[in-house]
DNA sequence: ATTAAGTACCGGATGTTTCT
DNA sequence: AGAAACATCCGGTACTTAAT
């Protein structure tokens, strides 16, 4: 290790550390390294999409797979073999999809899922309304949370079909656009986890039991860290959201 | 004792198959 | 074709366990 640093550029040692730090068990650099290679991961979904043969999966699932790939790549890659992980990476990246596309006969299930997370996002919104001892600025802000949420889902759906102008002005005026800003605050305020599920599941849509591999966590714990992050948020809106709007 | 995480189960929504 | 029954997935929650 002492040997190679001084062959090694800053970044690369940095990067060498960080490769041992995670073999070590230490789950925030097994994290970051996920992280830091999501962009390989999307560029070799990229290139596999580029070829594909039939118009079956959307890019989006390309992606997907692509990161389970990565994930299953950070957790095997042996960083002492002296081999580039994008190398041993690609390799495995396109087997995941592969595999994930040839096992994917439940895709219009996923399709069918992904279209309706907007809905059921309303629905546990109503659940929240229902509940009756909750005081009524309360519910309000979750109702605030809750829309724009939604509507930054909707963003980045629009962001994906390359047709990003027109519909703000359409649907989400100044105060919902306000309201945004303000969810995206709220969402910078929270800590560790909490901020990773709300941002991973709302901002790149991906389901909770991806969520839960990516951090090594399990799908419950992954809905109760959700759960606790959009209490916090709907904390912080209080007061602020409200009243400019309600 | 407190907090984070896991397990097992529930209910709703949707898709599929079977029956009329 | 339409209804009904069944299956599956997903998020949520109550309870338990482990770690500090």
């Amino acid at each position: 290790m002492d040997r190679l640093e001084q062959s090694l550029s800053p970044a690369d040692a940095q990067l060498q550390a960080l490769w041992l730090e995670a073999r070590g068990g230490n789950a925030g650099a097994r994290e970051r390294l996920i992280e830091r290679y999501q962009g390989f991961a999307r560029i070799m979904a990229a290139k596999s999409f580029a070829r594909r043969v039939n118009d079956e999966s959307e890019f989006d699932d390309y992606l997907q797979y692509a990161r389970i790939g990565l994930i299953e790549s950070v957790d095997r890659f042996d960083a002492g073999r002296g081999i580039k992980f994008e190398t041993f990476a690609a390799v495995r990246i396109s087997g995941a999809i592969l595999n994930g596309l040839a096992s994917s006969s439940e895709l219009q299930r996923q399709l069918a899922t992904r279209r309706s997370i907007l809905s059921e996002r309303v629905a546990s919104l109503r659940d929240e309304e229902a509940r009756p001892d909750e005081d009524v600025f309360a519910q309000l802000a979750d109702i605030a949370v809750g829309m724009a949420l939604g509507f930054m889902l909707e963003e980045t759906g629009m962001y994906r079909d390359g047709e990003r102008t027109g519909m703000d002005d359409c649907y989400a005026g100044l105060e919902m656009r306000q309201l945004q800003e303000q969810v995206r605050s709220a969402l910078k305020e929270l800590q560790g986890n909490r901020a990773t599920v709300i941002g991973y599941h709302y901002l790149q849509q991906i389901p909770f039991e991806q969520i839960a591999t990516m951090l090594g966590l399990s799908k419950g714990r992954i809905a109760q860290l959700h759960r606790e992050a959009l209490g916090t948020m709907r904390e912080r809106l209080r007061g602020t959201a409200l009243d400019t709007r309600f």
